[in-house]
DNA sequence: CCTACCGATCGGTAGG
DNA sequence: CCTACCGATCGGTAGG
């Protein structure tokens, strides 16, 4: 059984598609109009096509609607919960019909865990790399830190933390869990990094990474993006505050050790 | 508008009425037998009564049912969600049906916000108490964050970060972030205190506020009370973490005011 | 034989 | 404190 609490997040950069997310449907409407030939081209291109370009372009175009969905669908997520939103508001958003959400989704459970893996993937990604990169421990914990956090005032990096994973359905949160456990592991090993270089005090990894983590995945319940403070300055103001605590060193040093060599 | 943000909790004392709960529901069925007398006796007691003792009796009997409709449904908050739960799960659990739920509590919304409430008043207590005591800024901090913490493994604490408060109706909302923004104000002077003191850096206050309760919020999410370590273990660890932060003294030192005394 | 939908309605269940 | 319901709306799916 996987942890439950999870520090696992994903930047999701901003996407092409405008913020008025209904001229993507609107335009699909009416290309849907002769049915049979913009049909069949589609169908071409979603399964392996033998032919030149334009079955690509299609299945581009499909994959855009279905990101509009998830991006929609993250945002309404983010301001009325998983529970509160309705897929009729959600279809209401993208001037579709609610059947025509599952033509691009095979269900409510399935819009949020595909939302929730997409984040997990990114920040995945950009902890192998960080990790991968040069740095002390501590300089890419902070790294990571920060990346989280900018995803976590993201419409699709709030899912991460809105919803307990207790309710998805079993499969897709085994899905969600082994990618948080894989995550917690990436931070441990960091964590010890830190421990023996001497760039850290780690009395305990897995609180101090709760600890940490729990702070960032709380941000979306109170870090606005248009606050008094812009995120560029308040996400390094608050992972510094968590790096390096609220207690003045003095209060500290005694009974610390200062480093371990290997 | 108050802030979104809160850092607000409060413990719940073990109650006496024991962990069967059903125990006190089956007996009050029996009580209830003469439909009439039992609900004139409780509509009294409800209501302020000139009579002697036995009114306040029925008083007393009447908040210990309330009490455990409230305690269930804390647990049963936390094991679900808010959404998650229904009304009929919880009357099942309580050995009663759904209408006498509305019997106790007049909503499905001011039975969650009863059990705020009544955690954010026990936590105001115990921050005002502390507050003014004896010891630093820091040591009071301190105190604050493991009390804190303490709810936040409860049942009844759980509810404070389970849901955010726009899903509660206007009115309850303003009652929970009125208490919310109390409670932040008085942090803030705690951190402006230590501040003055020297024994905290704290460049600001807001973020610092948020930081480091955003983490004990967070805790509900993934510290069992019969995890790996005991909540007494974990709690002050978890906590000290957060006052000291990860990264180690020699790696922050330079930069960091020493003490300002007013 | 496919796609991209639509209008209408399904069985269940929520809070009250 | 229960039986018997209500208005509404939920996620999901039918045929065309």
């Amino acid at each position: 059984m996987a942890h439950r609490g999870n520090h696992t997040g994903l930047h999701v950069e901003i996407r092409s598609i405008s913020n008025d997310r209904s001229v993507q449907f609107r335009a699909a409407r009416v290309e849907a109009m002769p049915p049979c030939l913009y049909g069949k081209a589609m169908s071409i291109a979603t399964t392996e096509s033998p032919w030149g370009s334009t079955p690509r372009k299609h299945r581009s175009k499909f994959q855009l609607k279905r990101d509009a969905v998830l991006e929609a669908a993250a945002a309404l997520f983010r301001q009325r919960g998983y529970e509160g939103a309705s897929l009729n508001e959600l279809a209401d958003i993208l001037n579709i019909t609610k059947p025509t959400i599952y033509y691009y989704v095979e269900s409510k459970d399935r819009l949020l865990l595909d939302i929730k893996i997409q984040v997990q993937e990114q920040i995945l990604t950009f902890m192998k790399a960080t990790v991968a990169g040069p740095g002390t421990a501590l300089e890419k914990l902070r790294a990571i830190m920060i990346r989280y956090a900018e995803f976590m005032m993201s419409d699709y990096g709030t899912c991460l933390s809105l919803i307990a994973n207790r309710e998805i359905g079993e499969k897709g949160r085994i899905e969600v869990e082994t990618r948080i456990e894989e995550a917690n592991q990436i931070l441990y090993r960091l964590l010890d990094q830190g421990k023996r270089e001497g760039s850290m005090v780690v009395p305990d990894r897995v609180v101090a990474c709760h600890g940490l983590f729990g702070s960032l995945n709380w941000m979306s319940q109170w870090a606005k993006p248009d606050g008094r403070l812009p995120p560029d300055k308040l996400i390094p103001m608050h992972v510094d505050i968590l790096l390096s605590g609220v207690a003045a060193p003095t209060a500290r040093a005694p009974d610390k050790p200062k480093r371990r060599r290997s």
